[in-house]
RNA sequence: GGGAGUUUAGCUCAGCUGGUUCAGAGCAUCUGCCUUACAAGCAGAGGGUCGGCGGUUCGAUCCCGUCAACUCCCACCA
């Protein structure tokens, strides 16, 4: 068969995926074998494909594919989250579009149109999946509003309620303005924004309630809240206020009674002093509120435009009112002046909007019930963190963990289970029926007309459930495939999402399976782009992840990826780093068409001289060599660094040297027992490969030989023992080859120019086994060995054997005697400071025997090469 | 305000817990090659006092201190 000239990538992965899905390979049952599993971080269900899932899924890739050729029983389980508030939001847009609002809708009528949308488009992604090679047992795949999920969800709410682990209670929550919902103290962004920082003057009050001539000053960044204002507060003991204590100050433009009150909270040195305390829109003034037993005036609708509570500007967008009233303060002689400020503010992950501190009632796990054993698996490694830093980070949050507000004010979710009657009172039950029972029970009320709760549940309160509800081991518990794939092996995801997500499930995990979640935890990097920022949609510095894949083939882009990709650390990522991907896909593509060349001018006996059997057995020595490196390298998933040493591997080691030692003559046949060895070889390295870049090493690997069978799950052959003596042979081969080469370069010696070599060498015998190589390497017509000089000649020095090459042509003697006073000079140098180190007493008393036995033997192989030069010196 | 991380060749990064596997890789640069697998390639080469300053040690890119720059996380100073 005539081989193309390059890869064809886009036919080999459609190839190659269907056919693994054809043979099943990456669907797992439980047998008797070792399991190794890993649970994907459930993408969203309306997302694309972008690079940090390219990342993060690659890396899953290349373990579970690694895992199923060492002969574990592999299995990695899709699926999709439900991800209610950005569902939510494409479903109101997509309504908007078609000019529906959803106010217009009923709740089912809503969840009907969003059921729809996420039939039509959701998990797109995990066909992206599919393209980028990912080996997912797709008959696993989850969504986390499956009917069994949904209801174990909902179940598992009842029961944290039930032990007094939930509650529901009147606090203050961050408020997105634009989803209308609360969010968690995790879901909120603070982001350094520039501010301005307002001097507002309040009057105080007069006789008869007028104002008076006096005024306080504060210091306000919201004077669109002053509306709210129901105190103002000074420090116990600051001077400049004590008179203004107990008094009275009128609220600007509304002209509202509030009294100046004291409290050490106020920091004297910050503003005027002097702080406005709006309980209804600040964490802190609310407390203070509390404290001070203040009226609470919410000023601001759900959708962050101002009350009726304001009295102004009602149905005016805070930001557009704090425009409105900065003027209007201004013309009315309360600005008293304005600084530009920069503060931090809280913005909200999903919609960006800026979040508003809200009073409201919500629902709420009490944490520190439960984060008890899950912090301790992790402090002791049961779970261990790769990179381990991220431990320190972990431990602060869980040993200050607050509740955990669970409510949003959504419809696409898992829906609060709790039921009221028209008083308000309330019980937590899975059905209406139940609800009613247990009414009757609690409040003695036979039939009350039931409402169940609006709101739904935070999307991770779901997930948290995912390593074992995908095995349905909270609906099913105990089932087969629970109690054989949990606790799951491995989970790769971002550090981004270690509260919302990685911490949760292990508590989950303790709390419902009695066990850990998963063994280790990888925390992949954030991939970023040249300059260092994060990807993201607004930046619109996302590269098209499937164009990329179109272009360049899922093994380059794979490759590209993973190359750059330092554990533990973001990584810049610039699409140049796909081309050296797609120079790799060729270079191995081009490997294939030379050993298949071969495959039809194989011989039985071509001489036993003429057969490079050092080249083979150099190789066989390299590749055990390599299997043991990278066993390390995978074990503390420095898979980066393993790819490397792989592609080095190949593109060195096999391609450019091994294959090129192997290469027969022009036209002349190959020795049948190298040739197979060679394709032996070909094979080892498509294997070891395979987990990160599948496509192109299944395909080479079927072009390669006769009845192969599929890569996909061959079984890798252990490691065989590592002759240091070969390798030892193999090294000195390379750097006399390349020291040859590089005297042919200076002296101008045209490559296709032969030469004759002779060989001063102490072990004669030991370049025996490699004559043939040698000469063909560095393109001699005759190698000679000789106990002298060379007259006429190159002299090359490697080690302790010199190298003289004779050519046709003159040889500038001047040239190489540079190189060799060069190097003299060179050798002299380190030959004193090693004396130097040697002549230390304190050096050869304290340093550790061998350390002192190596500088003795990097002395003595200093001095031998130093007189070999000499000698070569004086005979030019 | 607390904590973590980073700083090594022009660029992106390795260097796995102190001594020729210790200064490396890829890209970029330079030189020579269209050599019959591969010019997306081959054969070579140049390039860094390992952020600054101190300290520990016989010995520091590696450990300690300190300063500087950048990044991230956490935190209720208007």
């Amino acid at each position: 068969m005539e081989l193309s000239k390059n890869f064809d990538h886009q036919a080999a992965e459609q190839k190659w995926y269907q056919h693994w899905l054809n043979k099943n390979y990456f669907h797992s049952t439980p047998d008797e074998r070792e399991p190794y599993t890993i649970v994907i971080p459930p993408p969203n269900v309306t997302g694309v494909l972008h690079m940090g899932h390219c990342l993060n899924n690659t890396i899953q890739d290349i373990l579970v594919r690694r895992a199923r050729m060492q002969g574990k029983n592999a299995c990695w389980v899709p699926g999709t989250d439900h991800a209610s508030i950005a569902t939510e939001a494409k479903v109101v847009q997509m309504l908007r579009e078609r000019g529906i609002s959803k106010s217009s809708l009923s709740r089912d009528e809503f969840l009907q149109y969003a059921w729809e949308w996420k039939e039509k488009y959701g998990g797109i992604i995990l066909q992206q999946l599919k393209k980028l090679g990912c080996s997912l047992d797709w008959d696993r795949t989850t969504f986390t509003m499956d009917p069994d999920y949904y209801q174990s969800v909902i179940s598992v709410f009842i029961d944290l309620y039930n032990k007094g682990y939930i509650y529901r209670g009147k606090r203050m929550i961050n408020w997105d303005v634009r989803a209308k919902t609360a969010l968690s103290d995790e879901e909120v962004i603070r982001k350094e924004t520039a501010q301005k920082l307002y001097y507002l003057n309040y009057f105080l009050e007069g006789e008869n309630g007028s104002p008076s001539a006096e005024f306080i000053t504060i210091a306000t960044v919201r004077p669109e809240t002053i509306m709210g204002d129901t105190a103002i507060c000074v420090h116990p003991d600051d001077e400049r206020y004590k008179h203004l204590q107990g008094r009275y100050a009128l609220v600007p433009l509304v002209n509202r009674r509030i009294p100046i009150i004291a409290d050490d909270y106020v920091m004297t040195d910050f503003g005027t002093g002097a702080l406005k305390v709006t309980p209804a829109h600040d964490m802190n003034d609310y407390q203070l509120g509390q404290k001070h037993n203040l009226e609470v005036i919410d000023i601001l609708n759900e959708d962050g435009t101002l009350s009726e509570e304001a009295r102004i500007y009602t149905g005016e967008d805070r930001f557009e009112a704090r425009k409105k009233i900065v003027k209007e303060l201004e013309e009315k002689g309360h600005l008293a002046k304005t600084e530009d400020y920069t503060s931090e503010v809280g913005y909200s992950e999903r919609t960006d909007a800026v979040v508003e501190p809200r009073l409201s009632l919500q629902w709420w796990v009490d944490m520190k019930k439960i984060s008890g054993p899950a912090l301790d698996a992790v402090m002791t490694d049961d779970i261990k963190f790769y990179p381990g830093k991220f431990k320190n980070l972990y431990r602060h949050w869980m040993e200050n963990i607050r509740d955990w507000c669970i409510s949003r004010q959504l419809w696409w979710g898992h829906r609060i289970p709790a039921w009221y009657d028209a008083e308000g009172r309330f019980v937590v039950a899975a059905t209406e029926a139940e609800a009613k029972e247990l009414f009757h029970k609690e409040y003695l009320v036979p039939d009350p007309e039931l409402k169940q709760d609006e709101d739904c549940l935070d999307t991770w309160f779901s997930s948290w459930l995912w390593p074992f509800e995908v095995f349905k081991g909270y609906s099913n518990p105990g089932n087969p495939d629970v109690n054989y794939y949990y606790p799951t092996n491995t989970l790769v995801t971002a550090p981004e999402i270690i509260f919302f997500w990685v911490a949760r499930m292990v508590m989950a995990g303790f709390e419902y399976k009695g066990e850990k979640p998963f063994s280790e935890v990888y925390f992949t990097g954030i991939v970023r782009d040249k300059i260092g920022r994060k990807m993201s949609k607004q930046l619109g510095n996302s590269p098209d992840l499937l164009g990329l894949i179109d272009q360049y083939g899922a093994d380059a882009v794979r490759f590209g990826i993973m190359i750059a990709s330092p554990a533990g650390n973001d990584l810049m990522w610039d699409e140049s780093s796909n081309e050296q991907g797609l120079h790799f896909t060729n270079k191995l593509w081009n490997a294939l068409k030379l050993v298949k060349m071969w495959s039809g001018r194989k011989s039985e006996a071509a001489s036993q001289a003429q057969r490079p059997d050092f080249a083979v057995d150099w190789f066989a020595n390299r590749l055990n060599e390599v299997k043991l490196q990278l066993d390390d390298q995978f074990r503390d998933f420095r898979l980066s660094e393993a790819l490397k040493t792989v592609y080095s591997l190949v593109w060195d080691d096999f391609c450019s040297w091994y294959l090129e030692w192997v290469k027969p003559g022009f036209e002349q046949p190959i020795d049948a027992a190298v040739y197979e060895k060679t394709v032996y070889f070909f094979g080892e390295l498509l294997q070891l490969l395979h987990p990160f870049m599948p496509f192109i090493t299944e395909d080479i690997y079927h072009l390669l030989q006769e009845q192969p069978g599929d890569l996909c799950v061959k079984q890798f052959t252990p490691a065989g023992t590592v002759d240091k003596t070969v390798l030892q042979n193999g090294v000195l081969l390379k750097e006399v080859i390349t020291a040859i080469r590089d005297a042919r370069n200076k002296n101008n010696i045209k490559p296709k120019d032969s030469i004759r070599l002779h060989i001063q060498a102490a072990d004669a015998a030991s370049f025996h086994l490699i004559e043939n190589i040698l000469s063909r390497q560095v393109n001699a017509e005759s190698i000679a060995f000789t106990s002298q000089p060379v007259a006429g000649s190159v002299t090359v020095v490697v080690q302790k054997d010199k190298f003289y090459l004779q050519a046709e042509q003159e040889i500038d003697t001047a040239a190489q005697k540079d190189q060799l006073l060069k190097d003299l000079d060179y050798l002299k140098g380190f030959l004193a400071s090693v004396e130097k180190k040697l002549g230390n007493e304190r050096f050869v008393q304290n340093a550790k025997p061998e350390v002192v036995e190596i500088e003795r033997r990097k002395k003595a192989d200093a001095e031998e090469k130093i007189r070999t030069i000499e000698e070569s010196l004086q005979n030019l």
